[in-house]
DNA sequence: ATATATTTGCAACTTAGTTGCATATTTTGT
DNA sequence: ACAAAATATGCAACTAAGTTGCAAATATAT
């Protein structure tokens, strides 16, 4: 029985020339689940008990990465957090929004800002990230 | 001969109900002058001879923070940077920018985007940061 | 000048991420 | 379907970033 998931993640792959191996489809699919960035212990959490080496997930989220299938996200941990960029338009990702009072992190997909431009010459803006503080509905 | 910055530094600290002790004066005349954020190491480096613990940066920075003197920059590095809010305004900073061929990162302080609003119910929004990414001149 | 409150330095530690290399897996060509 | 070539993975050992507890030093208040 092929999930959904599995065969999505093996698009992603085949699309971008890249190796479908074991790892790679169940990192994507963890990223597929995510409601939110995770970090590469996160990622590990996930596997229970298949054993999954993190050395392995750290060069396996670089080769997504290096393919525009995952960007890290800009949130204030001390660990950095992934996400798949396919909830982003190409110039612009979703906000982020961080908890000030329980740290708790949240995409915020409903939201698009107009992009900056620069008012210096020479600065070429390609993408743009917003990232948001205040209270979730938890705490507010 | 006591400089401009020393006592900018010490009236800031003052404000805060900081005891105004050598090293946060330095640290914050260090802020004061750089053009774009620093991590803990590149504070130390700015001391030349005399030895500051990195312990002391790291609480001082923290002790900076939450007075709302100093705050942390959202970049694509692995060690956390810090700068002063002094530059931003009470609900947004200014824009960072890194540039995807050198890595470089700059402070674009004459942007500033509309405020985000959540479509949400329960999120609150105090705090904005736009992080640019993009070809810088030299790179371009 | 002294007492009290707070900060600093040191040593030891944890957590996050990286490198080199031998082994295993995936793809390609036949 | 099989072998060869290309690439990915696991392990061990390592570096970098950040934290904790505690004793000594410094700043402020009286």
């Amino acid at each position: 029985m092929i999930s959904n998931q599995q065969l999505k993640a093996q698009k992603m792959l085949k699309k971008a020339n890249l190796y479908c191996t074991k790892h790679r489809i169940s990192i994507l699919k963890i990223l597929l689940n995510a409601q939110k960035p995770l970090s590469q212990e996160e990622i590990a959490c996930q596997f229970e008990k298949k054993h999954f080496d993190k050395v392995t997930i750290y060069r396996t989220i670089e080769t997504l990465i290096k393919a525009g299938l995952v960007h890290k996200a800009y949130i204030d941990k001390r660990a950095a957090h992934y996400e798949l960029s396919h909830n982003c338009t190409e110039k612009q990702c979703h906000p982020h929004f961080t908890c000030t009072n329980c740290g708790r992190t949240h995409c915020l997909t409903g939201i698009l800002l107009p992009m900056a431009t620069s008012p210096y010459k020479g600065f070429i803006i390609n993408r743009q990230q917003v990232h948001l503080e205040g209270l979730c509905p938890a705490c507010s």
